[in-house]
RNA sequence: GGUCGCAUAGCUCAGCUGGAUAGAGCAUCUGCCUUCUAAGCAGACGGUCGCAGGUUCGAAUCCUGCUGCGAUCACCA
């Protein structure tokens, strides 16, 4: 039973008891750290209520609880707060009622809605960089975190796989490739389909250079560069199916996934359902003609298709061109409608894509709404901040990207180098060091990104590399490491006991303030999933770990003589360790058991 | 120009539906390894919460305006 329920009743309960008045919330807070006490009732916002001095208001309360409330051992009123102190026999009650549960924190499942997650959709003509593993690990914990709430989840995305950019990669390779394959050159699939990707780049830059020099302006020189054209009319050929460019399509399309499918795996991330845009690009254009007659979409007098937005305060914007062909808003509304076809029990969708698509979403989930699908309401946006770099933007045609494997590579390779310097391992063997050396890589990595609220941008320094000291992910893993430590010795000693300690003389001023660390766990993931913030978590774990290296410090474990307080203090470093393992999965990282 | 987002310590970030003296990490400086892993702990230093108004008993938090940065406003994706 959550304390805090309990306080809220009784606290009205008191107020209805000494002043005859009922109120209708109870404003609480945690006690700040200077203050005697666990839980705070601020007696400010009863005052509308309830006349009088705050103070003495609170006096009257405290000694209310402290009579009717077993838990309240005791309290204290500064201006017009009142503390409370909880006492120790609840918490090491609390203790005990959760010290079994494997999947503390977790929600049992809650409905029957199901929600898809789509992340990644990558393009395919370039490899994975920094801003993809940004994508790719919110859309993964955002994913990992509504199950954790209670929600069956799908894992999706959709694969950017035709269009005019690989058909850029194809020419160029068709042009220089001299039929170099990924065998052939020892290239990653995506590496070299991305080489070629920007060697049309190259090709085409130069055209223009020349027309310009000729004497055309720009803008006629960017849209009629001879190799454009060309791509241009690949993608033509592509669309009527030539048997040709298909097979080619086909041969370096599957170079790439090869490519993704490792950088995936390294990754950690996984997908249930895979959408490939080739598939897809010709959905939604029978729902436009729905809409049409619904009235929800206008035709212009050139036969091009409409929606009429200004009066949610968004412009016209277009969902079928003159020519009849779909545009991606007509992709995506086919597509979504797809997904639930497929998956009946989809009750919402959240799509983890860039900021810099916030209007094409906000429109897209409005036409939705219009076109009366009742999952509609139940769409979100997962929008998140770019990564830049200290030079700006990152731009994969100008070689300024970070690439995704370079930077697992080189976090790998700095986790190791710190690792050696302490020396702590050497009776590992080496394929134990390079495993341990990739979880604490990526846990640097990971942590470091999922750590910053989504929607703020993250600026990324190569020169600076990722911290593995202080408020990283290493520093928890390190806790979880020694936990596990301790536990290994615990079970030489025998000290790891099953009893239920129910009575303790006191309670360490820092087990119990664990204990309250650890209370707030399941109500952080409801809040994370809530705001699909993976953020959260990491910030909680953050505290928990602070509060157990303070306790490790402070507080000896194995060395403690009284019996029963050992078992506790034990049986509390192996709960912590729990709780940080379950949410560094929900953030996707690994805990190793030494470091 | 219209719309959306962001602005907190030198740097990177927390700060829940408004509540007490705004918190961490990094960096700088002090201590602590013959006791459970020093990737740690304890402490010092560091703030006009972008600016100006407003609402309120009370504002980093809510409202308005301004400034700065970013994104977006295609019969592109």
């Amino acid at each position: 039973m959550n304390i805090q329920k309990v306080l809220e009743a009784k606290v009205k309960e008191a107020v209805l008891a000494e002043f005859d008045t009922e109120l209708p919330t109870v404003e609480f807070q945690p006690t700040r750290k200077d203050f005697e006490g666990d839980i705070t009732v601020v007696v400010f916002p009863m005052l509308r209520f309830v006349k009088g001095n705050p103070e003495r208001i609170g006096d009257q309360i405290g000694t209310f609880l402290v009579k009717e409330v077993e838990a309240v051992a005791d309290f204290n009123t500064v201006k017009g707060f009142l503390n409370i102190v909880i006492s120790d026999a609840f918490y090491l009650h609390f203790f005990n009622s959760i010290r079994d549960q494997n999947d503390y924190g977790f929600a049992k499942q809650i409905g029957k809605d199901a929600v898809m997650v789509e992340y990644s959709s990558p393009n395919t003509n370039k490899p994975l960089h920094l801003g993809h593993i940004r994508n790719n690990l919110l859309g993964y914990s955002v994913a990992e975190i509504l199950k954790a709430s209670g929600k069956k989840v799908y894992k999706t995305q959709i694969i950017n796989d035709r269009g005019i950019h690989i058909c850029k990669s194809m020419l160029a390779w068709q042009k220089w490739g001299n039929g170099e394959t990924p065998r052939s050159t020892g290239l990653k699939g995506d590496k070299l389909v991305g080489n070629y990707y920007v060697a049309f780049d190259r090709a085409y830059k130069e055209e223009m250079a020349k027309m310009i020099s000729e004497g055309i302006d720009r803008q006629t020189a960017e849209k009629e560069a001879p190799i454009l054209l060309e791509a241009q009319k690949m993608l033509q050929q592509w669309e009527a199916g030539d048997k040709e460019v298909v097979a080619l399509w086909r041969t370096m399309n599957s170079w790439v996934y090869e490519g993704f499918d490792e950088t995936y795996r390294n990754l950690g991330v996984d997908f249930d359902k895979l959408y490939y845009e080739s598939d897809t690009y010709l959905l939604g254009k029978d729902v436009v003609a729905d809409g049409l007659e619904k009235g929800v979409f206008y035709k212009k007098e050139d036969g091009s298709v409409w929606i009429d937005l200004t009066d949610e305060g968004l412009d016209e914007k277009i969902v079928l061109r003159s020519d009849g062909t779909a545009v991606y808003m007509t992709q995506d509304i086919g597509t979504a409608i797809q997904r639930v076809k497929d998956y009946p029990d989809i009750g919402g969708m959240v799509y983890t894509v860039g900021n810099e698509q916030d209007y094409h979403f906000k429109v897209l989930f409005l036409i939705l709404k219009k076109l009366g699908f009742s999952w509609a309401e139940k769409l979100y946006h997962l929008s998140y901040g770019m990564v830049d770099l200290p030079s700006g933007k990152m731009k994969s045609r100008e070689g300024t990207v970070v690439d995704a494997d370079d930077l697992i590579d080189d976090m790998t390779a700095t986790a190791a180098g710190i690792s050696k310097e302490l020396g702590k391992l050497e009776d590992y063997s080496e394929e134990e060091k390079q495993r341990l050396y990739k979880i604490i890589g990526l846990g640097a990595l990971k942590y470091f990104i999922l750590k910053v609220d989504p929607k703020k941008r993250i600026l990324f320094n190569p020169e600076e590399s990722v911290d593995f000291q202080g408020n990283t992910g290493p520093f928890i893993q390190y806790t979880y490491a020694r936990i596990q430590s301790i536990l290994r010795k615990a079970h030489q000693n025998k000290v790891i006991s099953t009893a239920k300690i129910e009575k303790l003389d006191k309670l360490h001023p820092k087990e119990k303030e664990l204990i309250k660390q650890l209370q707030l766990f399941p109500e952080t993931i409801r809040l994370a999933a809530e705001n699909y913030s993976p953020a959260l978590i990491a910030n909680y774990t953050y505290d928990l770990v602070k509060e157990f290296n303070s306790f490790y410090q402070q507080v000896s474990i194995l060395g403690e003589t009284d019996g029963p307080k050992k078992i506790v203090r034990v049986q509390l470093s192996k709960k912590v360790g729990e709780v940080i393992r379950s949410a560094f999965l929900l953030l996707g990282i690994e805990v190793p058991e030494r470091m």
